[in-house]
DNA sequence: GACCTGACGGTAC
DNA sequence: GGTACCGCCAGGT
């Protein structure tokens, strides 16, 4: 069943501080180049589990899963994570990415 | 049991 | 270069 869900979290909860990815990665990570959508679905269960959702961001680096977040909960600690910000709701992906597969375990 | 919607991504026009 | 449409899988109604 959501076996893929619970990788989803695994992949989200690696992600360190300072540090985000993005959906079709994780998707890629878990086989489902196409799955992006999937992978914010499951956040979507994940808001109560114990995992860093807000340093998962869309391909172009926006918080579009904010909206899900308490006010700006997500927004805030990210820039508590020195994550650099293009714009109010908007990451700077390219500096602050990080790959799954670039884990270290 | 069937249909619709949903934290996105990539390709086509 | 920007906009639009289709594709993926699962869950909720």
């Amino acid at each position: 069943m959501s076996d893929y869900y619970d990788r989803v979290y695994d992949v989200v909860a690696q992600i360190p501080e300072g540090r985000v990815t993005t959906y079709g990665a994780i998707a890629r990570f878990l086989g489902i180049t196409s799955g992006a959508r999937m992978v914010g679905y499951a956040l979507n269960s994940a808001t109560e589990k114990p995992i860093p959702a807000h340093r998962v961001v869309n391909r172009n680096g926006e918080l579009t899963g904010r909206s899900h977040f308490p006010g700006d909960t997500m927004r805030e600690r990210l820039q508590q994570e020195d994550i650099g910000f293009v714009d109010d709701y908007q990451i700077d992906i390219e500096t602050h990415f990080w790959d799954p597969n670039d884990r270290k375990s």
